[in-house]
DNA sequence: AAGGGGTACAACCGCCATGCT
DNA sequence: CAGCATGGCGGTTGTACCCCT
């Protein structure tokens, strides 16, 4: 275990790898001398007194080791107690967080995969920013993970759209657009290949009223998780739906249970009568689709909005950019 | 090549809830 | 019940890196 959790260590700490990005730890001690005041409640929080001057800012490849090896040998909690036993120069809440987001090892670095994306924004529009209830959902990822994700990506869309991330002309571009990308490159990761499915499945996923997406235990076949889509029935109770991909076989079948869906925290999808309209063709709705996709004409080239989806990165077929006209032919 | 703006993410802050004494 | 310690959460900030001009 203590070995295990050095090499992590080690990994991390070898030139940002476990990021997979720009960030990993900052080049940490210049930034943390410079910012070495240490605020003087923190130093009695932790209980130190005067003589223990606490460090602030980016983790320093011993310090990382340092929480490491102690927590492999006595355990996480009592952050407090634990800073000052480890001989830490840090307040237990730095400790804490910088065990949970960064250290522990289970933590999943890297690019969000499509459907972890696609739970975020559906998870998202339930819940509102409860971070930390979005992440339980998502395993190996943090709350903090998630927030940057939300702030960084999901903002900019908004900001590129004009529009407030919890207006309805965002939600609808999330709809109609960005989750049905999101879901036909789920789908295609589910089929085994990287290649994109046909448009049937997608199509089915982008178009179906009161369409549901949920996600379910990853089958051995895909390192992510399988992707379900759940269409209700006039009935609204319970029922169940099949997307399948371009081999014809059943991606994923799953029952839902509408009633359930529907709970006072369900804010977006329970607004699938909106949906409905939008997509029940009268003459009235489909003027309004079309009005959507005159307002916005940015929504016809959704590069850049799934994430590890880049132009660069896409098959040929994933060139294909959907737009209102496209959803609305396919009903 | 330089620099300025944008992006991504680690880390921090303030507040609140809970549990213990 | 009050006071304190601790943990958890959401929001914000600081900074390294990237990209474009």
């Amino acid at each position: 275990m203590e070995m295990v959790l050095q090499q992590r260590a080690a990994v991390i700490s070898g030139g940002n790898a476990g990021s997979g990005c720009r960030g990993g730890p900052m080049m940490a001690p210049m930034v943390a001398a410079a910012k070495q005041e240490p605020p003087e409640r923190e130093a009695e929080e932790a209980g130190g007194g005067a003589e223990t001057e606490l460090r602030r800012g980016p983790w320093t490849v011993d310090e990382d080791l340092t929480l490491i090896n102690y927590i492999a040998e006595h355990g996480e909690g009592r952050w407090n107690a634990l800073a000052r036993a480890a001989g830490l120069k840090r307040t237990g809440k730095s400790c804490r967080l910088r065990w949970l987001n960064y250290l522990r090892p289970d933590v999943k670095r890297g690019d969000f995969t499509a459907d972890e994306q696609l739970l975020i924004l559906d998870l998202h529009s339930r819940w509102g920013n409860r971070w930390s209830k979005i992440a339980a959902q998502l395993p190996g990822r943090t709350d903090n993970e998630i927030k940057n994700y939300w702030r960084t990506r999901v903002q900019k869309h908004a900001k590129q759209l004009n529009c407030d991330v919890n207006s309805k002309r965002f939600k609808d571009a999330m709809r109609f657009l960005w989750m049905p990308r999101l879901a036909e490159r789920a789908s295609a990761a589910i089929a085994g290949d990287d290649h994109l499915v046909s448009s049937t499945a997608a199509a089915a996923l982008t178009v179906m009223p009161e369409m549901m997406m949920t996600m379910t235990e990853s089958d051995d076949r895909s390192p992510c998780s399988v992707i379900t889509t759940t269409s209700s029935s006039s009935s609204r109770t319970s029922s169940e739906s099949t997307a399948t991909v371009n081999d014809g076989r059943a991606a994923a079948v799953l029952v839902t249970d509408w009633d359930e869906m529907q709970g006072a925290d369900h804010e977006y999808w329970s607004t699938a009568s909106a949906l409905q309209q939008l997509t029940a063709g009268s003459s009235a709705h489909q003027q309004q689709l079309f009005e959507f996709q005159e307002d916005m004409p940015m929504l016809q080239d959704l590069s850049g909005w799934v994430q590890g989806f880049s132009e660069a990165s896409m098959p040929d077929q994933a060139q294909q950019l959907w737009s209102l006209d496209d959803i609305w032919r396919m009903q």
